[in-house]
DNA sequence: TTGACTCCCATAATATCCCATGATAATCCA
DNA sequence: TGGATTATCATGGGATATTATGGGAGTCAA
């Protein structure tokens, strides 16, 4: 399996310790380092998540705007300075730094949802809010998809 | 053979497990995966399922879509967060997420519907429900199939 | 000490493994 | 061809493994 699949509520314990999914954390150690990178979204009050393969690809885009020196510093700055590497303990699960739980505002509970090469998490309320408006620009693109975009008839002959 | 052909109703028993047909199994693992892709279906109560080249498909079609980063949240989210890649036991048999059972309405049977490169699971009553329809339909568009019987027409997803 | 953070173990719920059975389909052979 | 033996399949159920989560004990720093 080497994409983030599916969602899972978690609870944030007394600690504030909480377990990544057992599949996310599959996805992780397949992409060969023990640990998760994790940083806040810049269009949405959660955070966003992945592994080495994330990060790399984040470094090489800052890297490719390189020409634009003012800009890079600025774009890596936010990139970077709140970005963490949490490596999860034997039952796999990490205490989140402040910064992350307050911009996501994460109480007692969190969803982990999967969006392929990465992860988002969030307070389940925000999420559901988010995926009710996530759906209708879904649907908007639907048609940009291909093999889901099932609204046409298609009526063949078989056999 | 390489499509999903066929369908099957099969029993959810009282550990929530079903059975996904063995022809379907075999097209599963001809694409290289011992697992199984679901996520309910856009446009109809059901679940909407494949293998490896479904979810590659998928993906490969959000990579290509050049969005600004709020819409591909919004893209990737509808379409990975209700995804689930499931392996079945050696009998074959996989345990359905609540969710998808919820959005299918699925009681304690299912049928496994083919439907070429991707197959559906519905209640087989809302199911035998579809089909009528569809037939109006076909009726309908009969122009579109030519002089050949409709007992001879392959049902896909309509609106 | 106190608080924050490990590491380790306990537990309940769930998922998975493994074997058994009955039904149906496929094969074989006199 | 017909009838008996084999395979294959869906399904049931007991045993085992995994997962999320709670909590104890040790470490380190202020």
């Amino acid at each position: 399996m080497k994409i983030f699949l599916s969602s899972a509520v978690n609870k944030i314990d007394a600690k504030g310790r909480i377990s990544i999914p057992a599949s996310f954390r599959t996805v992780l150690e397949f992409q060969g380092y023990p640990g998760v990178y994790l940083f806040p979204s810049f269009t949405s009050k959660s955070i966003d998540g992945g592994g080495l393969e994330l990060i790399n690809q984040i470094s090489e885009s800052v890297e490719r705007m390189q020409l634009f020196a003012e800009e890079t510093d600025a774009l890596s700055t936010s990139l970077f300075a709140d970005t963490y590497n949490l490596s999860y303990d034997q039952d796999g699960r990490i205490s989140l730094p402040e910064s992350l739980i307050e911009h996501a505002n994460l109480k007692n509970k969190a969803i982990f949802v999967g969006q392929g090469r990465k992860f988002q998490v969030w307070n389940p309320n925000d999420f559901e809010e988010f995926k009710e408006k996530a759906k209708v620009k879904a649907l908007e693109h639907r048609n940009l998809i291909g093999p889901i975009g099932l609204n046409k008839v298609k009526f063949e002959e078989i056999d």
